[in-house]
DNA sequence: AAAAAAGGTCACGAGGTCAT
DNA sequence: ATGACCTCGTGACCTTTTTT
């Protein structure tokens, strides 16, 4: 758990209105990484742009490469921690992934159905494995269905006030609750909700896409 | 009945935690194959990776193509065994099915209502047809119903230690030993036992999904 | 042109039905 | 009570549209 400290890093508002970002410490929290990744943490040691935060919470922030051995899996967890006030600290936010904006040429483009492809970041529903950036948050291909077919018929559940705990093995037990757990962590047919997400460009072909959770 | 080895297979684990598997032995159940079966056997006649299995039992592998001419059940059965120790024999484990890990262009996939595509498995309960996935295994539409019923009625029924043997002609003389033996395959109102499934890559477009029911 | 997200498809399995 | 048959929600996979 080598912390560093990340800056200078161009960086993307997608809404300038509301967030800014504070100073970000990083904890490793795998040893394995390749030169591509080492080289990487050199260039960003810095200082990043100051935000501001509605509701900070922890941060977890996945590394990717889809590089010629893509095989051999990149990911690894980061976790970070902005802070609302500039100056002083430590009111961990934001949840996220980071992964290369486009891929190193002649790698294989990753498919759906290459498991090393498979983006290491869980549904925000369900925690299954998320598959894409679906509705405004990360989401597997059931609950991005399930939820563009509930928009698309207009479907209304059994309402429920058990507030039932959405898992990937239960997940089809109680529509309402999963539509629920949906609308909370933000899905919206009419787009990302914007004021929640943020690209960070860390490196040439590396990107962090952090939102508040 | 020609037992075959297949090992150096290319393997990934769902549970990596849990289980590795041992030297296996397959008892081909059928006459007929085609040439890109033949020529499976002939690449993968060799030897797979060790591993540990909690409770090993009794094993069906039935391989099937989706080729061009999918219509043609290619299904077949295989039998075969692994051994918790990696050196010495014969504990029967585990239960699966092995198809191409893509469909052939062009090829239809076999659909429910064609008699020919029906699987080639057995009810994991009483040795009937499996008509499905059901509840964790592969079983027949009366196993099934009988699995939904007693879960859903909550049913008890007359306890029975004779551990009687579950077979289609007689699966309705004992209630309560049918019921234990649907819980003994793993059958679970849960959905999948994923922690239990394990695929193996044994050619090119040959893929095994093997549990242990 | 390429990548990402939205939207469509359809085999599959859960659960219901009802003649037996 | 059983099980053959049915309906329908699901989600893996695919195509189309949008974004970059």
């Amino acid at each position: 758990m080598r912390p560093i400290f990340v800056s200078n890093a161009k960086t993307e508002m997608v809404d300038a209105e509301r967030a800014a970002w504070s100073m970000m410490s990083f904890g490793r929290e795998q040893t394995e990484v390749d030169d591509r990744v080492n080289s990487f943490q050199m260039k960003t040691e810095s200082s990043l742009d100051f935000c501001h935060l509605s509701s900070p919470e922890h941060c977890h922030i996945s590394l990717q490469h889809h590089g010629p051995d893509a095989r051999q899996s990149y990911g690894y967890a980061y976790e970070y921690q902005l802070n609302n006030d500039p100056v002083s600290s430590s009111q961990p936010i934001a949840c996220g992934i980071v992964y290369p904006s486009r891929p190193v040429p002649h790698a294989k483009p990753p498919t759906h159905t290459d498991p090393s492809a498979v983006l290491n970041i869980d549904c925000r529903v369900c925690g299954d494995v998320a598959t894409g950036f679906h509705y405004g948050v990360h989401a597997c291909e059931g609950c991005k269905g399930f939820f563009r077919r509930t928009l698309r018929l207009k479907l209304a559940y059994d309402p429920c006030d058990l507030n039932c705990r959405i898992q990937k093995k239960n997940r089809n037990k109680c529509q309402y609750c999963r539509f629920q757990k949906c609308l909370l962590v933000g899905m919206s047919h009419d787009g990302k909700p914007l004021e929640r997400v943020k690209l960070i460009y860390l490196h040439d072909n590396l990107k962090a896409e952090c939102y508040v959770a």
